[in-house]
DNA sequence: CGACTAATTGAGTCGCTTCAATAAGCGTGG
DNA sequence: CCACGCTTATTGAAGCGACTCAATTAGTCG
């Protein structure tokens, strides 16, 4: 039994069809920096996280990057009428996906109504999402990206853990600097600035490298320079 | 008969449940500025812009703003299970819309499986323009976002004519300087900057504060940062 | 413990912004 | 039809936030 199926967009379709689909799909192991889809490429699968946290980014000709999407246990990847795919999906993280044929995918499509409510409803959120992060990167200064940043990661860190729950105080990073840089549109270097003056100026901890304490959300909230009422 | 029924994602309705439900709609005309739909409130109506062109845009507390989508005739404003909008959607120029209770549209979405998988399809579109808004804010230059604003702007406003065609060379833009700047995550100085130097470089002409001529899209397009084998 | 990688910190530069002044469109009314 | 006045856009000069380049420190893993 899948450890994301009471979460993920599978609760969508009806027990008999699970267990029939069930049979095409396989779970993957992907290490970290593994890219399970390249930007570009024509799509031919489609997946569903189960553990482990894996970004969506597009380069520019000369090799920047950005990343446009960060992805948790019970989310999905992939897209039916499988077009080029526009970005790469890369595990930041060691992961599992549970990986399925692209046709296996859009044959769901059309024979479980709830199937395509439910991917519907996913990609709108994803791109309520995608437009906050358009947001950030176009009108927010360096500390607001951070506390911007750091309160999403905890949320959704919190949400995606096996028993979901409100956003989590200390947390892994599963993004490095540069990671975290490609994300908020920052340099590596801004980036670290900017948790170290953070952390003196004890809105947080940082105890490793990866490894990260909240101690005044509150602050973090109002330094975000989004409207309150929305959180 | 509409304007653009043809290509609005009404095709996507039968003939006879189009006519049903065209009881329920109504057109309605938008001055330039007029806000249809205010961030933060619930969602009441959905929508299919006729003529004219929309912003939809996200603010911060202190009232900066960013323009997260640019909507052309034949596209589609709202969303189903009508939750709050994320986004405020404002007539960029005089515009006609095609106005649907947000009950009727809910209930398209269950007894119309194809008008949920067009839906679908362009949510998904939506969803990668926004992430190449993300690109472009987060990791392109003022020259190259320009660039990249001038290519995108044609290309969309030649696809949303009466007749679709290929991308205009010469057009009015929809959008003042101060838009512009809060679609590109720049000042109203830079783009006006960047637009007199691409003048200067014979990329473009400016006959008027609204009309501008591309002369040389081959090198906006290198301008432009991205994949050349992307357009 | 030692070596390698990742992160931090510092100094200087640059691109975009800010603030201020000028110019150009454009609609209006004489 | 042109002149006027208002709005919008352009241009200039100075400032600043984030970037670049370089050196140092701190984690982490063998």
């Amino acid at each position: 039994m899948c450890a994301v199926r009471a979460r993920a967009i599978c609760t969508a379709i009806s027990p008999t069809m699970r267990d029939q689909y069930g049979q095409e799909g396989r779970t993957d192991t992907l290490r970290k920096g593994q890219t399970l889809v390249w930007e570009g490429e024509y799509l031919h699968l489609a997946a569903i996280v189960v553990a482990g946290v894996l970004k969506l980014s597009i380069s520019l000709s000369d090799g920047r990057e950005q990343i446009v999407g960060v992805v948790y246990p019970a989310d999905f990847i992939g897209r039916p009428f499988g077009d080029r795919s526009q970005v790469s999906a890369t595990a930041l993280t060691d992961a599992q996906v549970c990986i399925f044929p692209q046709t296996a995918f859009d044959r769901l499509l059309f024979e479980q109504p709830d199937f395509g409510r439910r991917l519907l409803e996913h990609t709108l959120e994803e791109l309520n999402r995608t437009r906050r992060g358009m947001l950030l990167l176009g009108r927010k200064s360096a500390p607001e990206r951070i506390a911007s940043f750091l309160l999403e990661i905890s949320r959704r860190l919190g949400e995606s853990q096996p028993q979901p729950q409100a956003a989590l105080d200390s947390f892994e990073l599963p993004l490095d600097r540069q990671q975290i840089a490609d994300l908020l549109g920052l340099t590596i270097e801004t980036v670290s600035r900017q948790l170290s003056a953070m952390r003196a100026a004890g809105l947080i901890r940082l105890p490793g490298r990866r490894t990260l304490e909240i101690l005044d959300r509150r602050q973090l909230l109002e330094l975000s320079g989004d409207h309150l009422e929305n959180l």
